[in-house]
DNA sequence: AAAATTTTGTTAGGCTGCCTAACATAATAA
DNA sequence: TTATTATGTTAGGCAGCCTAACAAAATTTT
């Protein structure tokens, strides 16, 4: 997931006590907090709280921003993470845009921008690579001295991703660098986009209660991303919820064959099949995927027979899921998955086959993506900052 | 997981720093030990591991045991976990064999007993209950009050077991009370066989080397025990592993149907196909899994294209498997699964579909499961002696 | 307007749990 | 014997938390 391309921070830390480290960890989560509430959350005594509190201002970690006035008595101080805690950038790579998001550590946007992709792609490739380049570069001369060190560059990715002790051989993550040359000394955390998504919907999304759920993504390709105690679950090479590689098809008397059920419930066979299969009476079949559901919702019977047919064999993808790792919520995104008009037949589909999951539709848009790899930047900047990095 | 049936331990133990708790863990998963073993382990200096024996020894929770003469210097005093650290029961509520294992917190057998049901159970029932009622009984009198109090019964289930917070209603678990009255006070640990079979190739078994596999138990039914960073992975209704409710068949045009993929998989309609299939020239066919494996290990044509074919039915359920979890090794078990003879079809179909994934074969026989249980239920008992429950 | 109440923050001092340094003990090697 | 090496204890220190008491700053009551 991360490659560090230099040991040197550009702030370095006095080592601190293991009380100001977490104050600094939770202002980074929460964002601007006042004293009381920072105690309060960590449990701290307030001589203790004190003390954490001018360690991280002496070295610029967290800065008084105002005051809160309660009902009653005095004013309590409101804290933020400090000049030194800097800013991250959070980069979607994704198949159509790049999507940039410059953050605070605690995720304040101080700077976006979205770049469409001259043509789709399918796979990460130096167009790709060279699109995030330039966007990245650009962000970079718009950059504030104000925000503080540039503590890491994450990246979302549409491949896979191994981590240090994967099979490295079978991935393409390294295209990303092939037109993109990160800056010295910046940190880069890559990870796939998927599993970003993930992360947004724990922190941002439909997933806000849930510390275990799977993320099923239905669209163009499909994916998973699962999500056990709050942690990604990535797996020896990065192909934790690669559901493009279930055996399928799996029936008496039939061989598998690899990658087939992506290309059986991509959007684009699906719409092949639903050309193939439509009546001559119903007029014209549907452009895309999208006008297949627009219809479907209006509906038309023939849109609604193979949205509900899709929709079972999402139920049967889902019902695998909960058979391997009961996540208890399954929530649905993607182009396809992310209709609620879906929702129903995969809960019930998944509900008959396996065991009880509640399912939910995704909220967040397009977005999903940044906003995961924004969090999963910040908290790599954070490890950082504090010493404790992983890798 | 974890049924208490009361607060209470038998022997309370004053509050201990947490050097001592370390070095009770570590005396507990090693067993006897000297102090310098245990200080290098924990990375303690030596007045610190001083008082800390002393803290335990107070308690009676270590005593030493003997001194151990390196080649120079000093002899070093070896300990082990004292009195009041008790013991265990480990039962395996099997199908066939009620298997029983009396064993101090560092599991060294005290005693054992295995009784053969008087017929084989498919489901968890009153003949299952009632046998362990009476073994832990038989066990109870022969109790030596040399061996400290019985700290926690732990019993391995052929059925889901579910957690606090899981949905209880669909769990046949409770049956093992149906005519099993524990002893008052003793906590009780339930876990799922397969679960246990998959701790038991983590801390004795050919997994030893890994903290992430998954277990894949292939004979009568079919199941599957999945060890993330050394850790179970139970899911919200106990029923992650259950691979009996994979979507099977799953095909263009067919509609998966539930527990279908058991029925197909296990040993009884695979000898029904090899029955149904089998060419009259080659005479009769095969009695059972068992002599259909040895008339295949023979070099018996039409036995081994029988396995083969079952072999990569496995290999696509492993590949599944590898798709969601990606767990790096997959150990291969159960009256089919543990035959080395389907291991290179299973490693090659597996490969094939999926992402790289090593699959070995399980080496421990029928003891997989009471070893599995024995270890989840010392831990338990660690973590009641430390105060450290979690439930 | 003064006093009482409530909340926030600081100062003083203490305790736990670890550490290092130095010494004591007990074995083998020279 | 004496030297060397490993083990174990004693003495003393320090980091990181705590409680108790006080100080400061707001609102409510009198």
């Amino acid at each position: 997931m991360t490659r560090l391309q230099g040991r040197r921070r550009a702030v370095p830390v006095a080592p601190l006590t293991g009380s100001a480290k977490a104050m600094f960890r939770l202002l980074a989560v929460r964002g601007a907090s006042t004293r009381p509430q920072l105690g309060e959350v960590l449990g701290l005594s307030r001589p203790t709280l004190s003390a954490a509190i001018a360690e991280l201002e002496e070295g610029g970690l967290a800065s008084k921003v105002g005051e809160l006035q309660g009902a009653l008595g005095r004013k309590a101080a409101v804290y933020r993470p400090g000049p030194n805690a800097g800013h991250i950038f959070a980069v979607d790579a994704g198949s159509t845009h790049i999507r940039l998001r410059v953050s605070t550590i605690d995720r304040r946007l101080l700077h976006s921008r979205t770049y469409r992709l001259p043509s789709s792609q399918f796979f990460l490739g130096e167009e790709i690579s060279r699109a995030v380049a330039d966007e990245v570069a650009a962000a970079l001369t718009e950059s504030d001295p104000a925000w503080g060190p540039l503590q890491a560059i994450g990246i979302a990715l549409p491949s896979r991703v191994v981590g240090p002790q994967g099979d490295t051989t079978a991935t393409r993550q390294e295209a990303i660098f092939s037109c993109f040359d990160p800056p010295a000394d910046i940190p880069i955390v890559l990870e796939n986009n998927v599993n970003c998504a993930a992360v947004a919907e724990h922190s941002n999304g439909i997933a806000r209660d849930h510390e275990t759920f799977a993320y099923v993504q239905i669209g163009f390709k499909i994916g998973m991303g699962i999500m056990l105690d709050g942690k990604l679950l990535r797996g020896r090479n990065g192909a934790a919820g690669e559901i493009s590689h279930l055996a399928f098809p799996m029936a008496n008397g039939v061989r598998p064959v690899p990658g087939e059920i992506e290309r059986y419930m991509g959007t684009e066979a699906l719409m092949q099949r639903v050309a193939r299969e439509w009546p001559r009476s119903a007029g014209s079949p549907p452009e895309d995927a999208a006008d297949l559901m627009k219809r479907a919702a209006d509906g038309d019977a023939a849109a609604l027979a193979h949205v509900e047919r899709h929709a079972e064999d999402i139920g049967a993808i889902v019902a695998s899921c909960v058979s391997m790792v009961d996540p208890g919520l399954v929530v649905l995104g993607g182009g396809l998955g992310a209709d609620p008009l879906i929702l129903p037949t995969v809960h019930e589909v998944a509900n008959r086959l396996s065991y009880p999951v509640e399912v939910r539709t995704s909220s967040l848009g397009q977005d999903a993506t940044v906003l995961g790899i924004e969090r999963l930047a910040t908290e790599h900047a954070v490890n950082l900052i504090l010493g404790e990095a992983k890798a």
